[in-house]
DNA sequence: GTCTATAATACGATAGAC
DNA sequence: GTCTATCGTATTATAGAC
């Protein structure tokens, strides 16, 4: 795949975790991505809607394989939960709070304006969901609870970030890893 | 109160809550308010930031005041705490997944974009998160225990909104009304 | 208190050259 | 594949009349 094309994605994907879809524009990406200006509407004809909905797909294939990387350093279930959430802080942390989740913000802002980018989130969020219930299917969990359970911990993982973001410090995603814990193991 | 100053901050409150900060514009707020538009810097003269941070100090009141009459109905924390969640669940749906939360988007779009709104976001998370810790202080939980489980039970709720408005279904919110229930009853 | 007009800038997107 | 120039339309904010 070409590097310029690449570029625009990765660097979309790191402006709208920080700053959303309306807060992001297209001459900020072309910057940040350091690829040449003509490229923007070469590779992504259909515009800003294209780009970030590519990204975003992009980025959940990303994180959903790092989900399944992290989960398998522990066996068992609940553990890998809780230590896989503990380095989400760590790097929230070292972004300087900047970066979290890039879904988070443009899910919310696109949810009932733009049919194409909310699909690219609801899929989007169905495959992190994915990585965390196969781990929980492994681990023993029936199917039924391993369904609910994968989605409440997608669930309250956002809600950490935004507010360990929110507050600039990693004290609430600590918290959801060592809550969720206790749920996960009964 | 000034009428236009409140039909200003009210119209913010439900423009922020479906496109966040970047994606509402201050015609768009003058327009839906119904307010005069010399009105604006009137009674605004910092401009959008203002606005934007008002609203979210009014609305974060106006909801914990909703949290405190809603946890009210059951003497039971754990049961009282599900039962809210229900009634968000329902809000947003009738909102046709428009509404929600209106400081999520905010929140992640300017956490590191603007101190201002960041600090008007981090109070009304702490506003809403003390009206849960009330309840679960009333209802016996040590105080550590209360303060933990509160700032869990709020995030966990921000990321039922996601994913509920993302998929534009309830169930999410379901299932973080059962699974807190679950937690909250050990 | 409210109005219009407008400044200054940014936006997304397109056309046409090379 | 990439460039520049540009269109049309937004944006936030201000100035000055009433």
């Amino acid at each position: 795949m070409s590097n310029a094309r690449e570029q625009i994605l990765q660097a979309t994907c790191a402006l709208l975790e920080k700053q959303g879809y309306h807060g992001t524009g297209l001459n900020e990406i072309v910057r940040e991505s350091h690829a040449p200006k003509g490229s923007l509407y070469y590779y992504f004809p259909e515009g800003k809607e294209q780009i970030t909905s590519e990204a975003i797909q992009q980025s959940s294939q990303v994180t959903s394989e790092r989900i399944r990387l992290g989960l398998a350093e522990s066996s068992d279930a609940a553990q890998a939960v809780h230590d896989f959430i503990l380095k989400v802080a760590e790097n929230v942390e070292l972004s300087g709070f900047a970066a979290g989740s890039p879904l988070t913000a443009v899910a919310m802002e696109t949810a009932t304006k733009s049919e194409r980018i909310n699909l690219a989130c609801r899929e989007a969020y169905g495959t992190l969901q994915n990585a965390f219930r196969e781990k929980l299917l492994a681990g023993g969990y029936p199917q039924p609870k391993a369904e609910e359970l994968s989605l409440f911990v997608v669930a309250s993982i956002e809600g950490g970030i935004i507010l360990s973001r929110t507050n600039r410090n990693v004290e609430p995603l600590r918290i959801v890893a060592r809550q969720l814990k206790i749920l996960l193991s009964l």
